[in-house]
RNA sequence: CGGGGCGUAGCGCAGCCUGGUUAGCGCGCCUGCCUUGGGAGCAGGAGGUCGGAGGUUCGAAUCCUCUCGCCCCGACCA
């Protein structure tokens, strides 16, 4: 690749509308450039670097056994209908109708198509396993697309389904998947964790998510320190109230005036309490019906914790004109005694006694309220957000919180879908079986976005060796020096005759706009031909990562870089079961 | 969907409040000279329906209305 003749339109100054890293440099480095809303055109390097990504994904998938198939972008609205998710799915599904009036829609995802097309074709367990992926561009009409490459509309996705014939053996399948993930990932030369995640709209029994570390990350993932736990925060598990102990004497309730405080902060000062001894009633919009929930004041409510344990489809905090028509009490003084509305309680309120409640009664709060003798709870679960003061709850160690992207997603299905569409196979006594499915998303282009969140400086990108779009990009320095132009090419060729991924830089341009390019499209390796090769024959190696430099001889020079490039790429590729 | 902001040369911006002749600046681009280890210098040059439509006015980038596009924040703690 002679960087003269590709299109690399790199910018010296930020683009006013990228806003995060990734976006920024991507478009800088002349990766991307915007067509419209969360849309993008994907310049050479830019696909490159998703190509990079794509080829390890398509490597590990077929290692794992699955097959590679291409499904259509446009999906007609039947499969849909049958599915439920017609309804379902909301305005994220991009719908249109074509000339026959027949109405249809971009896929966002190909559970419908890939469950039709396995029914069609596949009758028996003697088929079973199948595991069919592709990697395909989606999308979805997000409600504000940003960040780039980070939160598109449309974008580049490997999906994998897997259909099996027992739950036995559909683990099966979903654990050679997570164990595929973090090959993938690991290749990437990307520093990641799974975690335990929630289903969400798409359904099924359990799921990880794969996340990219990175400060700037969207998502919060909560780690255990000492053993191998980690969720995210819609999933992460709180440690049950350790029972027993002491029991208080239950004392008696009290009214008490609270005149215009109405936040938790407000009420604990003004009581001369701690939030850990007041209870507060939030009211949550469940699938149209107000449900209280009560979680202690210094806690706060996981609404998709609280999702699944109504089952409900949206949950979403309700508004205060809404809570007040229905219950007639202003927020900030509502107390689950005598709510005309469902009360759930989170599992650490059934532990506390003589907390401070609202009175539902404008100005007023309850003292000394108890669970059971003042109040009672439909039911009562672990409703809230963990916390970095809580302790793991498998070993009671350490929590940290941080930051990640979401670059995967797996998921046991089930037989979800197959049962709405009646996709069966004959099992070995000859009867009609609903499949067990899974599926597996990876974020390609996502990938690359999250790949440069967590690995850039002040210069630009650093691309992990295995998924930058070249590995080593020559300069020459000094146009006029035909021995450093010779050198340069020779170089060049020899390169790429080990292999290596190369780039030669062969414009006319001063050193230092060599340099600052170099470093903005993030070329791991950077190899310098300039006065020291005319003066003494040394040729400088430069690793973009660390700036660390060695000068060699140009003899030998190519096979050296290729030999630091092998290995580099050899101590990524480590594997295994996780 | 709600709130805020922005559309002026390929990119980044000024001008607009307080209307007035040829609409500026930096970067980039083209030509020439010069320069060559961290985004050089000099000289010359090309490039604009001021997002679009309508209106007010003798006169609109500037004021008004509508419209399109884009960006940011929010859509969570009583």
């Amino acid at each position: 690749m002679r960087y003269s003749k590709v299109l690399i339109p790199t910018l010296k100054e930020n683009p006013s509308d990228a806003e995060v890293v990734s976006h920024r440099l991507l478009l800088r480095a002349g990766f991307i450039r915007k067509l419209t809303s969360g849309v993008y055109n994907y310049l050479p390097l830019g696909l490159a670097a998703i190509r990079k990504v794509e080829r390890i994904v398509r490597e590990e998938m077929n290692r794992a056994g699955a097959q590679e198939l291409l499904m259509p972008m446009v999906q007609p609205a039947d499969l849909w209908k049958e599915s439920g998710r017609w309804e379902q799915y909301g305005p994220e599904l991009l719908r249109f109708t074509d000339r026959h009036e027949h109405e249809s829609c971009l896929g966002p995802t190909h559970e419908e198509v890939i469950t039709d097309l396995v029914r069609r074709e596949v009758h028996s367990y003697r088929d079973l396993p199948l595991n069919l992926y592709q990697i395909q561009t989606k999308f979805r009409d997000e409600i504000r697309p940003r960040f780039g490459l980070m939160r598109g509309r449309e974008f580049v996705m490997k999906d994998a389904y897997s259909f099996d014939a027992s739950d036995q053996d559909a683990d099966v399948s979903y654990q050679a998947m997570r164990d595929a993930y973090h090959r993938i990932f690991s290749r990437c030369g990307l520093s990641f964790r799974a975690v335990e995640a929630d289903t969400g709209s798409i359904g099924g029994s359990f799921s990880h998510e794969f996340m990219v570390l990175a400060a700037t990350g969207e998502d919060t993932l909560v780690i255990c320190q000492a053993c191998s736990y980690a969720a995210n925060m819609e999933k992460a598990r709180v440690r049950p109230p350790a029972g027993g102990g002491d029991e208080p004497v239950l004392l008696a309730l009290e009214r008490v005036e609270t005149p215009g405080k109405r936040k938790v902060e407000a009420v604990t000062e003004f009581l001369g309490i701690s939030p850990q001894q007041l209870v507060k009633t939030m009211v949550y919009l469940v699938d149209g019906r107000l449900v209280a929930v009560l979680v202690r004041g210094d806690h706060e409510v996981q609404p998709v914790k609280l999702k699944n344990l109504l089952g409900a489809v949206e949950v979403e905090l309700a508004d205060d004109d809404r809570v007040f028509a229905v219950t007639g009490v202003p927020t900030g003084y509502l107390g689950p005694q005598g709510l005309a509305i469902e009360v759930v309680a989170d599992q650490e309120v059934m532990a506390m006694r003589n907390f401070v409640i609202g009175a539902n009664e404008k100005n007023f709060h309850l003292k000394n309220a108890n669970v059971g003798r003042d109040f009672s709870v439909a039911q009562s679960a672990d409703l809230r957000q963990v916390t970095e003061q809580d302790r793991c709850a498998v070993c009671g160690g350490q929590l940290e919180l941080t930051r990640g992207i979401e670059v995967g997603h797996i998921f046991k299905l089930g037989d979800k879908y197959s049962r709405a569409m009646q996709a069966t196979f004959q099992d070995s006594e000859g009867v009609e079986q609903p499949f067990v499915m899974g599926c597996y998303g990876i974020g390609v282009s996502r990938v690359v976005a999250a790949a440069i969140e967590q690995n850039h400086d002040e210069h630009g990108i650093i691309f992990p060796l295995p998924i930058a779009p070249v590995q080593v990009v020559i300069l020459p320095l000094g146009a006029k020096e035909a021995a450093i132009t010779t050198a340069a090419e020779t170089l060049y060729e020899e390169l790429g005759r080990q292999g290596i991924e190369v780039m030669l830089d062969d414009r006319d341009e001063r050193p230092g706009v060599k340099f600052k390019d170099a470093d903005l499209i993030g070329v791991p390796y950077r190899v310098t031909i300039g006065k020291r090769f005319v003066q003494e024959g040394l040729i400088e190696c430069r690793r973009r990562r660390d700036g660390q430099t060695e000068t060699l001889p140009m003899t030998g020079a190519a096979e050296h870089l290729a030999g630091l490039i092998r290995a580099e790429l050899a101590a990524l590729a480590v594997p295994g079961r996780v």
